[in-house]
DNA sequence: TAGTGTATAGATGTATACAAGTACACTTCT
DNA sequence: AGAAGTGTACTTGTATACATCTATACACTA
């Protein structure tokens, strides 16, 4: 969960960088923190150290144990579904509200990533991103705080999983798809219709990605 | 959000007792925290205090300005509205997903928990106590942990509005009509009806609320 | 007088020293 | 040999000292 304004201090930096190495899967799942040698590897001292690892725990990036040391959450097929499944939830809502606050203007903006995002549905990575750029301009227009919030820190966890997804052509069909009838729903107002879609969406792509994953073998202890 | 098992040090305890004097707005809203003064009347020193105080932060309990201080954050009509959205759209997924989970008796459980809420409904503390029994276990039976990890960091924050609203004998009749129609789409399995019970039932509570609070003057700066 | 610069008190951010607790290997006893 | 106890190395938790930054009051200037 990034601040609004990041604040310039130590414990602020180390947070971004632990949580590039965690989600980047640079420390591994199950691997445990230990103080001195991290803080010594970042340089700094334990002080800021801790309270960036305190901020990462209470966003489940981190696990305290009952002991008191600290590990890299594992990885699993639970997990994921649940992950999704809030998400989804979320999602649904913030298409929902967003129907009631979408102008003219917002809903020219969706039309015209959704072009963007139909010109590049051959190339992955470009897919991808006007696909997290169209979420992100709904969760704008829905302009609920909380659900952004915790939207956010779904995405962190989700993306800790996008190391072991494929995403295929069809795949990227599929979700222009859904997004091409989700901007008419939002741009009709039609809040109950955008807000399934988006629900269905998301128990979409939560699917794909079980399917893509079993098997694949998930970090076990 | 209450750790599985709290740890016995001092930044826990003192996280507790933070979070109980923002609740109960005895930290009132707009406040500032300043570190040496609070410390001192915690008889703590500066370092688990400083811990507990990022925790709130990161939860939302506290605000950190821009510049470094903390506050209590304010009362305001819009957040109350965001918090009973979000709420309702995890409400309406645990139901829907309490749905496909349900045993013969966790079902039992609910009815069990809807007669004791039927027979209270003209004690306000009681119904109050049986309607958040029958939330928490329909969150147990969906038993995802990251919608009841938000949840319960949403219902902090609900808390903090409970002081200005009234509980009037109405709303509780009103409230008991909606577990009951909630628990009958659970108990005969159909996660569509009581995904839209739910939310509906949380949607009339955030007018409800709305309704008492208007114009009795929130808190501001 | 309004505005700016500066000094100062006091807050937050960081480093380090120390206390308390945990894990693990080794010894000892049955 | 196996189990239990014990000592040691090391980790986490806390206190404190220090550095840096912020805010406010006051003097000075235009």
């Amino acid at each position: 969960m990034a601040d609004p304004q990041p604040r310039n201090t130590g414990a602020h930096l180390v947070y971004s960088e632990l949580k590039r190495r965690i989600l980047s899967l640079e420390l591994k799942p199950g691997e445990r923190i230990y103080e001195p040698a991290m803080a010594a590897a970042l340089q700094l001292s334990r002080t800021p150290l801790r309270e960036a690892i305190r901020r990462l725990i209470s966003e489940g990036l981190l696990e305290q144990q009952a002991t008191g040391g600290v590990l890299v959450p594992l990885l699993d097929e639970k997990a994921i579904s649940e992950l999704y499944d809030v998400r989804a939830a979320l999602e649904s809502l913030m298409a929902r509200e967003a129907c009631a606050r979408a102008t003219t203007a917002d809903i020219e903006k969706l039309q015209g990533i959704l072009e963007r995002n139909a010109a590049m549905v051959g190339f992955a990575d470009e897919a991808m991103k006007y696909g997290v750029a169209l979420h992100a301009t709904i969760a704008g227009i829905a302009a609920n705080s909380w659900a952004q919030r915790f939207h956010e820190q779904i995405s962190s966890h989700v993306e800790r999983y996008r190391h072991f997804t494929n995403n295929s052509p069809e795949r990227r069909e599929q979700a222009l798809a859904d997004h091409r009838i989700l901007v008419e729903a939002v741009a009709s107002k039609e809040p109950e219709k955008a807000a399934k879609i988006a629900f269905d969406h998301v128990i979409g792509a939560r699917d794909e990605t079980l399917r893509a994953i079993s098997g694949k073998g998930l970090v076990v202890e």
